[in-house]
RNA sequence: GCCGGAGUAGCUCAGUGGUAGAGCAAUUCACUCGUAAUGAAUAGGCCAGGGGUUCGACUCCCCUCUCCGGCUCCA
């Protein structure tokens, strides 16, 4: 008996029936069979010991790929469980996937893990990946399964939702031994644990039971494993990199922000420097909002509880929101978690017709929210902050190429903030929605198209949308490779309904208008927080604090480095003198660490032929001897606010 | 909110029941200097806050606040 594979490349080739996976890559290369980890047959991973039984298309998975990784940290999950289980008796093990970078196992315990728990666990799984155990994978019927497992209540639960092989009866589950330790798994594995080449235990927290809070909470270990040494030293690299840019270490290095904790967990201020990034970014918005063809609104940070009781927000958002102020013989007023309500009513203020339309109302707005304490997170998820928030009502000829303007308008504003790589994400509507069919089938179409004109690559996530509508997210890719979710384009069938929104369409006929909500950063201090953690704290010249610091050699310096820094100034530059008395060293590596874009130096042969040294951020050489017209017309024209 | 960890000078951190420490930053003085740290001196503390145990608490216990890592949440 023989069997057919045919190859990646095409070739087909015969093998003996019974052939195992590790033989058929050996036959194709010794290489490929070192760094193999399993083998796909027609679309199934498969173990590379296990038997092939039929022809078909077949390929090696090897370490190169997601999948071989995968393949990786689901064994180092493995692993993890068995050194887990041998050294707390009486634990229990619920389930261990490999995720993004690494894996982790759900564990009942007696005691939350500690660092030096996990050195003790990491120390046993160095002892078992040495053994070099073999992984066996084996076959049984759902009630050999539960026999086997009888003692892990969460391991059965899971056999119990699994539904009787009706292909081959009495293999309803597959389980992996390697040694005394037994997994309910559906695998592919390594043929042994001693495939294992790099392996470093993370941290433990606790996790809840399937992910419901209602459930268990378990002790969650994570770990990661990588193909070599080279690349696990490579990766905890990385996540040093990432520490390193966090603009929470570096907001306060900066002078940008605080929390001060009188205030309360998630309320941020505003140093000077942060002071002045922030308000370029709110130039910049106004001033794009404005070439975009909206009009600005202000709103008030509070209003009475019935709004919000017509919005639905106390409905189905009370417990985001700050608890109510009572007044004596006044109604309730609530703190605003969103700025669409007021919105709403701008535009109620009058009768509307289609000659109104498209209304583009856009405020700053600042919204309060509580989050549950254990989600703040700097500024990218804060209590108070502030929307750069818009709704744009319009008819429904109006909504395609509002959609084009909305979203042209998202991606010019990621572009100047230096974004280029983007990806959007398409919600549709979820099972359960409100809002007319016809709309909701009209918009997602009208998204979609919007999309496909954009040219940025996107994906639908069938479902996901807000039950009020339809939405489109833009991500953006940062220095390191990190996404962010930052601009939405988000449809509204509910607030029209709530508050009524009429507009009078030719003929005098009444209709019901499109709400578009849109923010093009999101919250201002996210973007922000981003921002700093995408360029690491050096921010483009345009949005520095600092544009340009002078140091001048010595104090007999000081009159002109003032004069220079005046000069610059009426060019529109923010420039600084550090006229403090240190040396020259020690004011220059000053001006560096705070990122500053642009150092000028100037002694004595500045002061008497009219020049400056420069040196920018990020170059390790200077500049002697530019003529101050010179560079002043270079630094101006590095200061230019994009798309200016 | 839940599980765990943490909070000592502006910052980074030592300090295991017996008088509170270092480096950097700050201030003062000297130095007047050409591209990433000049030197010396000085000052700086309710050891997050509150309660308890103890002859005695930064240290042990309880509560609160804040932060960190996750989970959950983000209509």
């Amino acid at each position: 008996m023989s069997l057919e594979l045919r190859y990646p490349d095409g070739k087909v080739v015969e093998h003996p029936d019974g052939v195992t996976g590790l033989q058929v890559a050996e036959s194709i290369g010794p290489r490929l069979a070192a760094s193999a980890v399993a083998v796909r047959l027609d679309g199934e991973l498969r173990d590379l010991g296990r038997p092939i039984d039929h022809g078909g298309d077949f390929e090696v998975v090897t370490l190169d790929s997601n999948e071989g990784l995968d393949v990786l940290r689901h064994s180092s999950a493995h692993v993890l469980a068995q050194a887990v289980l041998g050294l707390y008796p009486g634990s229990t093990f619920a389930i261990g996937p490999a995720i993004e970078d690494g894996f982790y196992y759900d564990f009942k315990v007696d005691q939350p893990f500690t660092p030096e728990d996990l050195e003790v666990i990491e120390g046993r799984m160095r002892e078992i990946i040495s053994e070099d155990q073999p992984f066996i994978r084996e076959a049984m019927s759902r009630d050999e399964a539960l026999r086997l497992f009888a003692a892990h209540p969460f391991k059965t639960e899971i056999i119990d939702s699994v539904e009787p092989s009706e292909v081959t009866p009495g293999e309803d589950v597959t389980v992996y031994r390697n040694l005394d330790f037994v997994d309910l798994c559906r695998g592919p594995h390594l043929p042994s644990t001693g495939r294992i080449p790099a392996l470093r235990l993370l941290r433990s927290s606790g996790a809840y039971w399937r992910g419901d809070e209602r459930r268990e909470q378990l002790q969650r270990i994570y770990g990661t494993s990588w193909p070599s040494s080279k690349e696990l030293d490579a990766y905890l690299t990385r996540l040093e990199e990432a520490e390193k840019r966090d603009h929470r270490r570096l907001g306060p290095d900066l002078d940008l922000f605080s929390f001060p904790a009188e205030l309360g967990s998630g309320l941020v201020v505003w140093h000077p420097k942060g002071g002045t990034l922030r308000k370029v970014i709110e130039d910049h918005s106004r001033d794009l909002h404005e070439r975009f063809g909206f009009d600005f609104v202000f709103t008030p940070h509070l209003a009475k509880s019935d709004l919000w009781q017509t919005s639905g927000h106390l409905d189905y958002y009370a417990e985001n929101m700050y608890p109510g102020m009572e007044l004596d013989n006044e109604q309730e007023y609530r703190v605003k978690p969103m700025n669409c309500p007021f919105h709403v009513l701008i535009y109620k203020s009058r009768a509307r017709s289609y000659r109104d339309l498209p209304l583009r109302l856009s405020e700053l707005g600042s919204v309060y929210r509580y989050e549950l304490s254990g989600v703040v997170h700097g500024l990218l998820r804060a209590r108070g902050f502030t929307q750069d928030d818009s709704h744009t009502f319009c008819t429904e000829e109006q909504l395609a190429s509002e959609l084009a303007l909305h979203l042209d308008f998202c991606l010019t504003w990621l572009r100047h903030a230096g974004f280029d790589d983007f990806e959007a994400e398409l919600s549709t509507q979820p099972e359960k929605s409100v809002g007319e069919q016809g709309r909701w089938d009209f918009s997602q179409k009208e998204l979609a198209s919007a999309l496909e004109a954009s040219g940025v690559p996107y994906r639908v996530a069938e479902g996901e949308g807000a039950f009020y509508g339809p939405k489109i997210d833009l991500h953006v890719k940062d220095a390191i490779g990190r996404r962010w979710q930052l601009s939405t384009i988000q449809l509204d069938f509910t607030l029209p309904e709530r508050f009524d929104l009429e507009y009078a369409a030719r003929g005098n006929v009444t209709e019901r208008p499109y709400m578009i909500h849109c923010a093009k950063a999101g919250s201002l201090e996210r973007f922000m927080g981003v921002l700093i953690e995408h360029y690491a704290g050096a921010l483009p010249m345009w949005m520095s604090p600092v544009q340009v610091s002078i140091i001048p050699v010595a104090d007999r310096h000081d009159e002109y480095a003032h004069a220079v820094a005046a000069r610059l100034r009426d060019g529109g530059i923010r420039a600084e003198v550090d006229d403090s008395g240190e040396t020259v060293g020690d004011k220059i590596r000053r001006a560096m660490t705070h990122k500053h874009p642009a150092v000028l130096v100037v002694g004595d042969d500045d002061v008497a032929n009219s020049t400056v040294g420069l040196r920018l951020y990020g170059e390790d050489r200077d500049e002697r001897g530019v003529p101050l017209i010179e560079a002043t017309n270079r630094l101006v024209e590095m200061a230019k606010t994009p798309g200016s």
